[in-house]
Formats: C-alpha cells, sequence, structure tokens
RNA sequence: GGCUGCGUAGCAAAAUGGUUAUGCAGUGGCCUGCAAAGCCAUCUACGGCGGUUCGAUUCCGCCCGCAGCCUCCA
C-alpha cells in the first residue's frame, strides 16, 4: 500500500487516487532565464522518480510539468543580453532538456508554457474579477483579494494576522491588502504584452501554474509538486485561484521536496552558492549526480560536496562492480523473473513514501548477494544481476554497461552537454586519462612478467598505471580486469 | 517575532518502543606472488534535561542548536 506524506495533512496518508488506476500529477517546473543547477535537477530527478514508481505499480499517470517563460527575469536578463526574450527562453528550454536527459529524467506528458496559455490564464482571471475575488488596482494591475478567500494559509499553516506582523515587503500602495498578489500585470514600453479585458500586460506567476494545471488535468487532480519554497506563497496562492475560480478542491496531496544545501545554506540563485548541472558535469558523470539525489529521502535536505559526490561515486562502482561479467552481453534476459523477496522489499521502502535510500539498502544487499553467488553459487546469479539491474532501472539507474561505466567511459551526448552542442545518438566515448589501447597494451606485458615470475616489473606496470588512475584487478583465470578511479 | 521541519556513530543516511540498517572510511582475517576487488568479522550512535513505560534513539514536555518560509526562488 503506497503511502505519501501530504503537506496538507503534515501526515504520511494512503494513496487514494481519484478515479481508480489513475493519477494526475502538476509538479512546478522552472522559470527558463539560466541553467538549471543541483537544487533543479532534484526536483526533476525525485519527481522523474515518483512518476516511474506509479508506472511501476500499473497507474496510468499523467504528468505535467510546466515551463515559465515569461517573468521579471526572464525580461529583465533578455534586456542585459540585448536578446529577444523568445530567443532566450528557447535556448535555456533546450538546455534544461539537455540537462534532463543526461539525468534521465523521462520527459513529462506535458510540459505547457505560460506564453501559450494567455488565453485559459485571462479566462480564469476574469472569473476570479467576476466573483470578486480579484479587483484592479490604483494601478491598472489585476489583484487577488486574499481575505476573501477564507481557507487562505491552509496549506503552509500561517494566517493572515501572522504574515502580516512578519511583513517585510514595501507596501504597495495600489493594493487593499499588503498580503494581495498580482493577477495581471500592465506592461511597461517595449515588454512583451498580450491584450486582456484590463489591458496590455503579462500574467503574474502565481496564476500561470493555476491555470495551466487546471487546463490539463481538469479542476481537481490527484498531486502537486515542487520544492519546499513554493509552498509560500506560490501553491498557497495557486489554492485561492483554482479554488476560488472553480468553487471545487484543487489537489487532494501536496508534495514537497527538500533543498540542495551547500555548507547548510540553501542553494540558490540569490546567494549565489549554486552549482549548474553542466558544471558539476564537468567533474561527475551523470549517474553519480542522479544517484547521490537518491541517497536522501526526498523531504530532507540534501547537503551537496564534493565528498557526496564521491562517495555516490564509490557506491555506483560498487554495484557495477558486482554486475561485471555476471549478464549475457549485460542484458537483463527475456522472460526472466524479478526475485520476489528483494523485490517485496524494494516495494516496501518505495510505499513508505519514496523511501529511496532504504530502496538503495535494498539493492546493496542484492550486490552483497550476487557477489557471493558468483563464487559459490554461479547458477544463482543471472537472476541475482538481473533483479538488480531491474530494480535499478525504475528508479533510473546501474543501466550502463558495467565494464564501460568502470573505465569512466561517458555517452556523447552529455559529453557535448558540456560545449552546449545538440546532440542526440548517444554514443560512449572514453573515459579521460591514459587510453585504452596503452591500458591493454601494458596488460600484455604485465601478464607476459608475471608468467616470467618477474614480479618488479610487473608491480611497476601496475603501479604506474595506479599514478594515472587506473587499478588492475587480476582474477584467478589469469586475466586482468581494470577500472578508473 | 510568527509558522514549518530537523538534530543518529569519522562522513553520508534510513528504520524502529525491547532484536544487524545500508554505503564510504577504519581495524582484523580469508583470498592473492604481492595487490585490487570480493567475502567474513569488528570498532565508533541516537543534542541536553525531565516525564510516560517493565523497557525509549523511537511517544510526551521543556531547553539548546541548525535549516527553511513569512520578498523572487526547485
Amino acid at each position: 500500500m503506497l503511502k505519501i506524506y501530504n503537506t496538507l495533512t503534515r501526515k504520511k496518508e494512503p494513496f487514494q487516487p481519484r478515479v481508480a488506476g489513475k493519477v494526475g500529477m502538476y509538479v512546478c517546473g522552472m522559470t527558463v532565464y539560466d541553467y538549471c543547477h543541483i537544487g533543479h535537477a532534484r526536483v526533476m530527478v525525485v519527481f522523474d522518480t515518483v512518476a516511474r514508481y506509479f508506472r511501476y505499480q500499473g497507474y496510468e499517470l499523467t504528468y505535467v510539468r510546466n515551463i515559465t517563460d515569461i517573468d521579471d527575469k526572464i525580461i529583465q536578463r533578455a534586456i542585459e543580453n540585448g536578446e529577444d526574450y523568445g530567443k532566450l527562453t528557447e535556448r535555456f528550454i533546450d538546455a534544461m532538456h539537455e540537462d534532463e536527459r543526461a539525468l534521465a529524467v523521462l520527459p513529462p506528458d506535458l510540459e505547457p508554457r505560460a506564453t501559450r496559455s494567455i488565453d485559459d490564464i485571462i479566462a480564469m482571471i476574469k472569473t476570479l474579477v467576476d466573483k470578486d475575488l480579484a479587483y484592479v488596482g490604483a494601478n491598472g494591475d489585476v489583484f487577488y483579494a486574499v481575505n476573501k478567500f477564507k481557507d487562505y494559509g491552509r496549506l503552509s499553516g500561517k494566517n493572515l494576522d501572522d504574515l502580516q506582523a512578519g511583513e517585510r515587503v514595501d507596501v504597495d500602495l495600489a493594493k487593499r491588502n499588503p498580503m494581495d498578489f498580482v493577477l495581471w500585470k500592465m506592461a511597461k514600453a517595449n515588454e512583451p504584452a498580450w491584450d486582456s479585458p484590463w489591458g496590455l500586460g503579462r500574467p503574474g506567476w502565481h496564476i500561470e501554474c493555476s491555470a495551466m494545471a487546471t487546463c490539463c488535468l481538469g479542476n481537481h487532480f490527484d498531486i502537486h509538486g515542487g520544492g519546499m519554497d513554493l509552498q509560500f506563497p506560490h501553491h498557497e496562492n495557486e489554492i485561492a485561484q483554482s479554488e476560488g475560480a472553480t468553487g471545487e478542491k484543487f489537489v487532494n496531496l501536496w508534495m514537497h521536496n527538500g533543498f540542495v544545501r551547500v555548507d547548510d545554506e540553501k542553494m540558490s540563485k540569490s546567494l549565489g552558492n549554486f552549482f549548474t548541472v553542466r558544471e558539476v558535469l564537468k567533474k561527475y558523470r551523470p549517474e553519480i549526480i542522479r544517484f547521490f539525489i537518491l541517497t536522501s529521502h526526498y523531504r530532507s535536505p540534501l547537503n551537496y560536496s564534493d565528498e557526496s559526490l564521491n562517495d555516490a561515486k564509490a557506491g555506483l562502482d560498487r554495484f557495477y562492480i558486482a554486475l561485471r561479467d555476471a549478464l549475457p552481453d549485460d542484458k537483463i534476459p527475456e522472460n526472466f523473473i524479478v526475485l520476489d523477496d528483494y523485490k517485496v522489499r524494494f516495494e516496501q521502502a518505495m510505499d513508505d513514501d519514496f523511501n529511496t535510500p532504504e530502496a538503495l539498502a535494498v539493492l546493496f544487499g542484492l550486490a552483497n548477494e550476487l557477489n557471493k553467488a558468483k563464487k559459490h553459487k554461479p547458477e544463482n546469479k543471472i537472476a541475482l544481476a538481473a533483479t538488480l539491474k531491474y530494480l535499478g532501472s525504475l528508479l533510473g539507474i546501474l543501466q550502463n554497461g558495467p565494464d564501460g561505466w568502470l573505465k569512466g567511459n561517458v555517452t556523447l551526448n552529455v559529453h557535448n552537454l558540456l560545449t552546449a552542442t545538440h546532440v542526440d545518438a548517444p554514443e560512449l566515448i572514453e573515459g579521460s586519462g591514459v587510453s585504452e589501447e596503452i591500458v591493454d597494451q601494458q596488460i600484455q606485458d604485465r601478464i607476459a612478467a608475471k608468467k616470467a615470475k618477474d614480479w618488479a616489473l610487473a608491480d611497476k606496470i601496475r603501479n604506474d598505471l595506479k599514478d594515472q588512475g587506473v587499478i588492475l584487478e587480476d582474477s584467478p583465470d589469469g586475466t586482468t580486469s581494470w577500472r578508473r578511479e
């Protein structure tokens, strides 16, 4: 029985789809004026893992993740760059998709964009104005009248009095209440603008998501997700807008992922302590990033450091060493059956609010069993390895060829991402450092030295390679395999 | 100030009212020409103070510390 923590009730709840067998899930995506950082990567990976698990459980999932492609920061950046704002957002949408592919994040089913949803946005604002939940302010902007919505603050556990007591924003004289937020913003000269009943302008951020979510999934749907920081005011405002406009319940279950931190501080643009995905990819392969994200529970904070990433690499190496030489062609055989014991434990972990650290612990147990089977029970080897690789696929990991992984190879599309060239065909390229040919040649020389019992030469070859980051491993049958540190 | 949430061994990170988490690192052993990898064993835990209980890291209260939100933010 799948249980999910609901921010609305602050409890884990048994998951009950609105319609049997179907799930509608909306996740707040990126505002596209810059490259994705590791915090964005976390959202993508977390909800991708959630989506994979729903599908694995047999649900018919509609996964929507929007793109905010019009907003103050976008306009500002476009001006700074002297670039058309549409060109700018196209560029960063492409970049985001590249990052996504690198991290083995499957594309959402629908990816609505604010600028393509203007009619729906205007319609929703109009309804809110007609219902007297919104008003035109002194400056012509349209605002939501927060005190007209009685449940305002329910999601974030705040109430209007407390909020006003801690007010940090300059009071906007155009608003009736300082907490009121903008639905439609009048355009300044030369800003991108759309026609509306209130004049030329553009939508506020919060209304975009309400309109896009409702449009793609209906007035009432199952799950809405996003980062913790969106809880207030963004998601609170979405509830006020959508429920205000439709009179129906908006969302059953709210999921919020924790932050990525650097030195125990939130990673963010404003603090400037962020690492972009492509920056990190210069140093670590994408599966390491994904694995790193999965090593902590999605609601916990995740501290980013070289040490954590190195640990993640070491953990993955352990899996790939176990998988090495375990499956014919490194493929899961057809009509294989997942080992029930591990499957059950894996599902128990995932059913408990997507407990990926626990699920990984199950996989480590499996790797241990596989290592033992290789030596003592070869007849079990394939079933164990296939189960490991299969369960790994549900988390979006362990799908590389073990030998290639251990030799530090990386796919071409990831490699090219670093130079921002668009490439779709994944081709393997060699890991950096001493070439495979040289390593293979050295291994042959060393085997000859070993035959001649010239241990000094054999050890010298091994040490020299070690200095270049290549580790040799002799197996009992006289062959030598190798991997990069 | 208000509202959330967190505090687990050297590091990372789960579960749990009484029993091995797990990974990395350390130590000892097996294996190996020696290593590496693997296997086996093993050392480091539950912020502090009270309460409930036969028994609490786990439940409750208080305190201390940390983070987030209350402005745009994943």
